[in-house]
RNA sequence: GUGGGCGUAGCUCAGCUGGUAGAGCACAGGAUUGUGGCUCCUGUGGCCGUGGGUUCGAGCCCCAUCGCCCACCCCA
């Protein structure tokens, strides 16, 4: 047998249609705010992502798929959006549409890691990016918009965590004054601390060991020694989303694994997948445009992640998304053009119709129905349809009457209303 | 990359101290030749993850390998 690759999935129905109802809600709340969809290849050059993401992180240095192509040109399977948006920017000249520019992708990012729950080698992501603006307003709007989608999904339990990193200037002093005052304690921190040491700095204070929170705790907050400008901006992000009225806990210690951050960076979390399932993650970054060859463009976004977002998506949401009420048409004898064109009228008046076409008996037909949970049952024999009639059955009910074609629709409509909830159990 | 758990039907699993493979659910048909969900009957479906070894004989024991899951790391 051929499996499907490590890390990879297949999305049945009938959760495609989680996928499918996030994906549009998406469209719908960001397009709301102003935001279109940019689609970007899969397939960029290596360069884009060691240059836009950094060397020095995991994405870059260990997780990505590269490789080369028949000509020796280094690709990759993009590992993330943003770096894409930047250099569709840059290429495509877009510094000369209106600004600010509002960017929304949804697609398969791939980062090569050993998989657990909630982290595949393949997995998608859904992002926003709102590129030529700079000021706090501008970070306000995104996690309005991020803000204003979750809720729209039905979330009432995530949290945004925010942070303020500073300025890239910022970085080196800090790292330089945090070592100083971890210096004491460095014997004591857990053995991935102490390789974070020379390696990420940063990360030593996002450890989830319990000693080191100690230690750490101890520390001066990022925050507390950025630029009086970063923090002015980051001040007032805070300021506006509370008078917006959206929930944000301030988390001093929240560093990101991109090198292109500044001054505002947040996540949400998901308490149901626990600590470490970020759903989604993002922040500004000024620099990363210029870094990449282009225009001093300033940027800020975030992405979501899809599989983890539909993992936890709230029940009544899911529910409402997948019981969809149908119509299943059942012919009996010589009916089948009959049965085709009763739900072709029921199809146009927008009902979700299948028809049965195995040719079974109606029985069996109507076992069918049954079993895949249709609401209605249309049963139409040769003397029905000699009379222009069809046969509208209840399923849930098991009541039925005859009705005309032309009152189909407005037979069976009624009964789709119902909230159906006494049939197909399980 | 590190540590742990698990691989038998589409799914959930049983399978005794080694004796030639089972159940429930699901799926298809029938009992009821034009009426479903209950019941009953029948049927489809397995190189027991794979390879090697021990043995008269391996689903079971041994070795290897692959795959899956969980935690760490990291991130979405």
């Amino acid at each position: 047998m051929i499996r499907k690759v490590k890390g990879t999935r297949d999305i049945l129905p009938p959760e495609s249609r989680l996928w499918q109802a996030v994906e549009a809600e998406a469209v719908r709340t960001f397009g709301a705010f102003g935001y279109d969809e940019i689609r970007l290849p899969l397939l960029e050059p290596t360069e884009l992502f060691v240059r836009g993401v950094g060397e020095g992180t995991d994405i870059v240095g260990k997780e990505m798929y590269t490789f080369t192509d028949r000509k020796g040109r280094s690709l990759t399977l993009r590992p993330e959006g943003t770096a894409g948006v930047a250099r569709a920017y840059i290429e495509n000249g877009l510094g000369q549409r209106p600004h600010p520019l509002r960017l929304f992708y949804a697609g398969p990012m791939f980062r090569y890691e050993k998989m657990q729950r909630g982290r595949y080698r393949q997995f998608s992501q859904i992002g926003i990016e709102l590129l030529g603006a700079a000021t706090p307003e501008a970070d306000v709007e995104v996690l309005l918009a991020l803000h204003t989608y979750l809720g729209r999904l039905g979330f009432d339990d995530l949290v945004i965590l925010l942070n303020d990193l500073g300025d890239p200037e910022d970085r080196a002093p800090y790292v330089a004054r945090l070592k100083e005052e971890l210096g004491p304690h460095r014997e004591a921190l857990c053995a991935d601390c102490r390789r974070r040491w020379d390696e990420n700095p940063l990360r030593i204070l996002d450890c989830k060991v319990e000693r080191c929170r100690e230690i750490v705790s101890g520390t001066t907050p990022i925050a507390e020694t950025v630029s009086a400008e970063a923090r002015a901006h980051v001040d007032r992000v805070r300021e506006l989303l509370e008078t917006l009225g959206v929930a944000v806990r301030p988390a001093p210690r929240l560093v990101r694994g991109l090198d292109y951050y500044m001054r505002t960076v947040f996540e949400v979390v998901s308490p149901a997948l626990g600590e470490h399932a970020v759903i989604c993650g993002g922040g500004r970054y000024d620099r990363l445009i210029a870094d990449l060859g282009g225009p001093a463009v300033p940027g800020v976004g975030f992405a979501i992640g899809e599989d983890r977002l539909v993992d936890v998506l709230p029940e009544a949401y899911c529910r409402r998304v997948l019981e969809v009420p149908f119509v299943a048409v059942v012919p009996v004898g010589a009916a089948a053009a009959a049965a085709q064109a009763l739900a072709q009228r029921l199809r146009e008046a927008g009902v979700r119709t299948e028809v049965e076409v195995s040719g079974r008996s109606l029985r069996a037909g109507l076992k069918w129905a049954a079993k895949t949970g249709a609401r209605v049952a249309v049963i139409v024999g040769e003397d029905e349809a000699a009379r222009g009639e069809a046969v509208v059955r209840d399923m849930a009910a098991g009541e039925q009457r005859t009705v005309t074609v032309d009152a189909l629709v407005e037979a069976v409509e009624p009964l789709l209303e119902a909230d159906g909830g006494a049939d197909d159990g399980h």
